[in-house]
DNA sequence: TCACTTTCATCGGTGCACTGACGATACATG
DNA sequence: CATGTATCGTCAGTGCACCGATGAAAGTGA
């Protein structure tokens, strides 16, 4: 009695979506560099030099999960770790050559998995979805950080 | 160089969708009972009696998986777990009256999070994002299965 | 009856993700 | 300069999710 049906309840979908895409990842992509790894060596190709904080910020890691991303990509030595002369509370991350090389492996990998990914979709309903989930996404990350006023407050 | 724009990835928006609800889940509905556990609890509510392997298989856990979310429930005391007499490999789970509090309890809150999970879209909106969700992660699951033929296969 | 194979649960190992607490550093005010 | 606050990184603890290996139980076939 009472049970549900979990299949219209977009947040067990979403749980399985992104199950499923772990899987693919790692048949299609990389069974050593993680999706979430792969995340952050973009960001630091986008942005050689940026904090660790800000890194994670950039991905949607928290501060605890980038630092262990971090210290295995560092284990593996695609990217280096320094001391901010100016603020010694901060990690800034650049990419070792052995970094950049993984990135632009993985890169022709990605886009294929991305199709095998998304074909059950028509074209523009691939667009759609992407716009959705992006919208839902943004919405909800919203909630925890509540406000962020640029101009004054109350 | 060579950077890409993460935010057209269904992947990692999957990904950030999935860590939205874990937080939205926690604020809204439980601290101690997880998503992935209301779906266990949920699965036997609609079969009580269910065996373990299969409950997972109903949920989208796989068997280590499902081992664990079965031993943290069971140690709430949330179902009970006994050997199939019939077949000695199996384990036969089935809620306790707690089980069943429990349940009864959080579903009221969960249909609430899901509206406000789903308020960034409008309602003809709603019906297509859970549509997309749904074929997406059921094409990316049925790539695993590699054909469970019911007729012949070529 | 005796292998062979399949199925189920468990265990060890790895990785992501959160919380809460901690220490170090930086900044802001008086 | 000293005190208080905010920020950053780390650590401990919990939970989900996978893989591969192992052992027990069941089924299959010679």
């Amino acid at each position: 009695m009472a049970a549900v049906d979990l299949t219209t309840h977009p947040g067990h979908l979403a749980r399985r979506l992104q199950q499923a895409h772990y899987l693919l990842w790692n048949t299609m992509v990389s069974e050593e560099t993680t999706s979430p790894q792969y995340a952050v060596l973009n960001a630091l190709v986008a942005e050689p030099g940026l904090d660790q904080r800000t890194v994670g910020e950039r991905v949607g890691l928290d501060r605890s999960t980038i630092a262990e991303v971090v210290s295995r990509l560092g284990r593996r030595g695609l990217l280096d770790k320094v001391r901010d002369p100016q603020d010694g509370r901060r990690s800034l991350l650049r990419l070792t050559d052995e970094g950049l090389r993984v990135h632009r492996r993985l890169g022709v990998r990605v886009a294929r998995m991305n199709q095998v990914f998304l074909a059950p979709l028509a074209a523009d309903e691939q667009a759609v979805f992407i716009d959705l989930m992006r919208r839902v996404a943004d919405a909800a990350e919203g909630l925890r950080n509540p406000a962020e006023p640029t101009a004054a407050p109350g």
